[in-house]
DNA sequence: CACTACACATGCACG
DNA sequence: ATGTGTAGTG
């Protein structure tokens, strides 16, 4: 059956939907029906016999990429093996994959993640003889990313850690690993460096689409500019207003460049919001007008009606849990919501911990979005850190992770006599122990020589057997015996065994998961490189167990995307949203701090409540907070302000403070 | 020389 | 709560 896209999409999705040639600017508000319009548009192309390997997009997250890819499925029935529907990173990925020889790279590359990362700065450092104290490792990583995407460029406050970054990337070259920067940049230099790589994407890919365009960044619009260079077939999909990652590279000005670069575009704009009532739309559209760097649009609902936003001063956090634990019982039991209604939204994620106490001890089932992602746990990342050094020897940092996981007897002296040789010849600790074998007059004790061959043979042996692809997870179960990971484990929570017992069930669903991966029957490439690399793409936010019956907990940015009956939105106080910080930091970042206010408005469907705290425990201190500033920039008609009770008597507060020290006690 | 226990500081806004 | 650095032990 044939799609009919007139009937539908409306007059402004159709037009978007079935203009495939030439450059396309879609300026989609919040709850357009944007992905719909992208699934309708996709399936269309395909209808007109467009091959889908001609054809690719690309998305922010994976999570994103599989909803995508699962809907196009479904609207045409048909399968999609040839369609290239993923992320920037994970793209870039695929093109290394393919290419990456020509930069002086290995196939077997280790992706390094921002623990990584720090690790090999840490390890640099001290190569350098630079101490901790004399720099913030974490601000460094930022700098350095800045750096290599061409964000900023050496200015003399940090001229000095030129030695250091050169050191990082000649590091990264040794242990044949690249860093998340590295997956779109290389990608780049392989497109500007090389034409016949050039010429293989361009003849590929003829129709080019980017979504959350708000959100790419310089490099990443570098990658899709060259892209799409020969063939100009490119439609971008995106919402200034709700630009939320800049600090992460994102430059809603790519918009304008967009613009520059490509002066014959057509230029769409969706403004009909499917989601959200009248009041809802009016307050967020009344405080985003307060942003001047944006483009013009006004979001309009059909849905009329709705209630007005309510605003509430609860004393502090803790009564905030218990004013949004309290509303959430009210309406499921007087207006049947179902506890996936709601949403609560905050904008930092050490304010779920008090939210998610509340929610416990009234037994409203939630789940957290955020947080340490399952492959980011520590036991999770040994067995990782083992098959990294498996599929590359000569990554370091993961082989100093496991060398001594469990303890096996190659202590510091050891590790510093091949760490210097090692940096010395420039080879990587593997190839360097492995050398020592044969030395005669290696400078290291016997019983540490002997230690470390076991230490190579058990590599190797595992080695060879992963390397055939075949039962890759029965291997790493039997090497994860063979280490004896348990008593490790063990030992290392002598004093908590459930701990113990906890993180190693953690690593048996782990390697139950790879073992699925592997037995896929869609899974075309099962072996170690494919998966690693695949691990190494996933965030948190990739879960994707939606469950049922379940609150929602999350960050404004965890947030995007999504929508919900009922929003709460803890914490609306002047030092929270805009934070502090981020201001601090620099002034423009305010109107991202509105955008973000916005962001979470735009995520209520029927109802959002706000909270302010009077008062607030930051890390132990307790503070005065006020309402936040956006608060006012909203239309004062649509909001329902709840003022706080003042003038407690003496008594009132003594049993306030009873009852707030006994909730902490618990 | 490896390993343990203990003190000590940091907690890194958002992925 | 967590990691990191250090002094003491076998």
């Amino acid at each position: 059956m044939p799609l009919d896209l007139q009937q539908e999409l409306n007059p402004e999705q159709y037009i978007a939907a079935s203009t495939i040639n030439g450059p396309l600017l879609i300026i989609a508000g919040a709850g357009s029906g944007k992905t719909r319009m992208i699934i309708f548009r996709i399936a269309h192309m395909l209808e007109q016999g467009i091959p889908q390997s001609s054809i690719i997009a690309l998305t922010f997250t994976n999570k994103a990429a599989r909803e995508m890819t699962a809907r196009v499925r479904e609207l045409t029935g048909k399968r999609l093996s040839n369609l290239t529907l993923s992320t920037f990173h994970a793209f870039g990925v695929q093109v290394l994959r393919s290419h990456i020889q020509h930069l002086g790279f290995k196939k077997n590359f280790s992706i390094y993640d921002q623990s990584d990362k720090i690790s090999l700065l840490k390890e640099v450092a001290r190569e350098l003889n630079i101490t901790a104290d004399q720099v913030d490792f974490y601000e460094t990583a930022n700098i350095f990313s800045a750096i290599k995407t061409g964000r900023s460029g050496w200015t003399r406050e940090i001229e000095s850690l030129k030695p250091m970054y050169q050191e990082y990337q000649e590091h990264l070259q040794v242990y044949n690993a690249v860093d998340f920067d590295d997956l779109i940049m290389l990608p780049i230099k392989l497109l500007e460096e090389h034409p016949e790589v050039l010429e293989y994407y361009h003849s590929r890919f003829r129709y080019i689409m980017v979504d959350e365009f708000q959100d790419t960044s310089l490099a990443q619009y570098r990658m899709m500019k060259l892209l799409s260079a020969e063939s100009r077939n490119i439609c971008v999909v995106g919402d200034d207003d709700q630009s939320i990652y800049s600090w992460r590279g994102a430059n809603y000005l790519n918009i304008v460049q967009f613009e520059r670069d490509f002066p014959e575009r057509i230029e769409i704009k969706l403004e009909q919001n499917y989601r959200s009532t009248r009041h809802i739309l009016d307050a967020a559209n009344g405080l985003i007008s307060h942003n001047e760097n944006r483009k013009t649009k006004k979001l309009w609902t059909g849905i009329e009606g709705g209630k007005a936003l309510e605003l509430y001063y609860p004393e502090d956090e803790l009564r905030e849990a218990d004013f949004i634990t309290e509303m959430i019982k009210t309406l499921v039991m007087r207006e049947k919501y179902r506890y996936h209604d709601f949403g609560i939204l905050v904008r930092t994620n050490s304010l779920t911990a008090v939210l998610e106490n509340g929610l416990l001890a009234e037994n409203i089932p939630y789940r957290v979005s955020g947080g340490q992602s399952f492959f980011q746990r520590k036991e999770i990342k040994d067995v990782i850190a083992y098959l990294k050094v498996i599929a590359n020897p000569d990554d370091d940092m993961n082989l100093l992770r496991v060398i001594n996981t469990p303890r096996r007897g190659i202590g510091k002296t050891t590790l510093q006599k091949i760490r210097s040789i090692a940096e010395e010849k420039k080879y990587s600790l593997y190839s360097t122990i492995s050398a020592l074998r044969w030395a005669t007059d290696a400078p290291i004790t016997a019983k540490a020589k002997e230690n470390l061959e076991e230490f190579i043979g058990l590599v190797e042996y595992y080695r060879e057997r992963i390397l055939t692809g075949k039962k890759m997870a029965e291997t790493t179960r039997s090497l994860i015996n063979r280490i004896d990971y348990w008593a490790h484990l063990l030992q290392e929570h002598s004093t908590n065994d459930k701990v113990a017992r906890w993180k190693y069930k953690n690593v048996g669903t782990f390697i139950d998961l790879f073992e699925r991966w592997e037995n896929d029957p869609d899974n075309l490439d099962p072996n170690i490189y494919t998966y690693l690399n695949r691990i190494s793409l996933i965030t948190r936010d990739d879960d994707d167990q939606d469950e049922k019956g379940k609150v929602n907990l999350m960050t404004i940015h965890a947030s995007k995307g999504l929508e919900f009956e009922i929003v709460f939105l803890a914490g609306v106080e002047a030092h929270l949203i805009p934070h502090a910080r981020s201001v601090e930091e620099d002034p423009n970042n305010l109107e991202e701090e509105r955008r973000l206010f916005y962001v979470a408005i735009t995520r209520a469907k029927q109802k959002l409540y706000m909270t302010s705290c009077l008062t607030r425990r930051v890390m132990r201190e307790i503070t005065e907070s006020g309402p936040s500033p956006f608060l006012q920039e909203i239309p004062a008609e649509l909001i329902e302000i709840h003022q706080p009770e003042e003038d407690l008597d003496p008594e009132e507060v003594a049993d306030m403070f009873a009852a707030m020290k006994s909730k902490m006690g618990k």
